[in-house]
DNA sequence: AAATCTCTCAACCGCCGCTGT
DNA sequence: GACAGCGGCGGTTGAGAGATT
């Protein structure tokens, strides 16, 4: 085993030992850190300066807070990506006792899966579109056709025509992507250039996490004594900078109307995802329709109507296809609890995509977190 | 009880921007 | 302006702990 350039020149790597710990610290509170490249020297530690800033600033540091984070800690951290992106430094400036590297760890190894089991594309903070165009395919191809399950599709005169292989296509790649567990993937960057004229579905993931000025200055404007502007709306109008008030508008609008979430198990249909449609922009589609789709996607309900759509195709085929629980594969996490593992019967209610055992950290109130009032143009209070 | 898998997080690495010469 | 040194940042890795088979 070859060492590395640093252990050949008599540095050591790897977890610091308790004396080395305090060795640092000693040092440090008696003459300041000074030059972090003279300190190890100084300080008698056989480690590279960056080596001990890096365990100064993320574990010895006097100020550092330990522990779990706490609801609110968590509900800030969200609304702060989505508002700054992986600016992890200038995310922990707004959260006392918390390092960068820290808020990073929690973020990939916590919230990323949390945003993507309830149908939120944790690089985007808007509804996975794959999760929305698949329900909402279904929603117009299957649940508004008659009440005796037929395939509209199929016969296609005088409706809106769907293309079974089209759709189990897009099945097949959203399964494929879920099964792999990586809620990194966002699928359907296309139908962000259908329906976005001014930036491309790859401009947009790009240029965020940037946030433009508009952006920033709306927020500053967000004031305890005004009515609080939530995260869902803040998500709704950031995926449209161009048009962020009607937007902000609109899902206030959207919020007096209807309170989101509603049970799929108290429902006859899918929930209309396209009630915006005159306007034709995916931006409308909120947090919780999202999170709607994501339960209908997981109910029995859905997942019979989807092995009836498979047994057709094979009779058009005639090729055999074994059954498959579409439910499982939804879940980003087959491990922790998931909409699948709980039938109609069960008094386990969601909300927001989630049980109310995940509310615990994750609660209805995100919905409400309000930005920090003194957040400037760089992110710092 | 042992083997295997999964998850967590401390630590490392490479890059970038700032500053001084 | 070019260069070097330095600190800071974000992405990634891998050891260890815990969970599962």
């Amino acid at each position: 085993m070859t060492k590395s350039s640093s252990e050949k020149n008599g540095l050591k790597k790897g977890p610091w030992t308790p004396e080395e710990d305090q060795k640092l610290i000693d040092y440090i509170q008696k003459h300041g850190h000074g030059k972090w490249r003279t300190l190890p020297k100084n300080a008698g530690l056989k480690r590279c300066g960056k080596s001990c800033r890096l365990r100064w600033a993320n574990y010895l540091r006097p100020d550092i807070k330990r522990g779990r984070f706490s609801f609110e800690e968590e509900e800030a951290i969200i609304q702060l990506h989505s508002v700054l992106g992986n600016k992890w430094s200038t995310i922990a400036a707004n959260l006392p006792g918390r390092t960068d590297n820290e808020i990073k760890n929690y973020w990939n190894t916590h919230i990323k899966k949390k945003l993507f089991k309830m149908g939120i594309d944790p690089v985007t903070h808007t509804p996975r579109l794959d999760v929305l165009q698949l329900a909402s395919i279904l929603n117009t191809s299957l649940f508004n056709s008659s009440p005796q399950f037929t395939y509209p599709f199929l016969s296609g005169v005088g409706r809106s025509v769907i293309n079974p292989s089209q759709l189990l296509s897009l099945l097949s790649t959203l399964l494929s992507c879920q099964s792999r567990n990586n809620p990194d993937i966002v699928l359907n960057h296309n139908s962000y250039q259908q329906n976005n004229n001014q930036l491309s579905g790859s401009t947009l993931l790009q240029n965020q996490p940037q946030c433009s000025q508009m952006q920033l200055d709306t927020l500053q404007t967000f004031q305890p004594n005004q009515p609080q502007v939530s995260l869902q709306e803040n998500l709704i109008a950031k995926s449209n900078p161009l048009n962020m008030e009607h937007q902000l508008m609109k899902s206030k609008l959207e919020h007096q109307i209807s309170p989101v979430a509603t049970s799929f198990s108290h429902q006859n249909t899918l929930p209309n995802l396209w009630h915006y449609n005159n306007e034709d922009n995916i931006s409308d589609l909120s947090i919780a329709q999202s999170s709607s789709a994501m339960q209908c996607l997981s109910s029995p309900k859905f997942n019979s109507i989807l092995n009836n759509l498979l047994e057709n195709q094979n009779l058009c085929n005639n090729e055999g296809m074994p059954n498959f629980n579409l439910s499982s594969l939804l879940s980003s996490t087959p491990s922790s609890s998931s909409p699948s593992t709980l039938n109609s019967s069960s008094s386990t209610t969601f909300v927001n995509g989630t049980t109310e055992d995940e509310r615990d950290t994750y609660g209805s109130n995100m919905l409400t977190y309000s930005i920090s009032n003194g957040l400037n143009n760089s992110g710092l209070l």
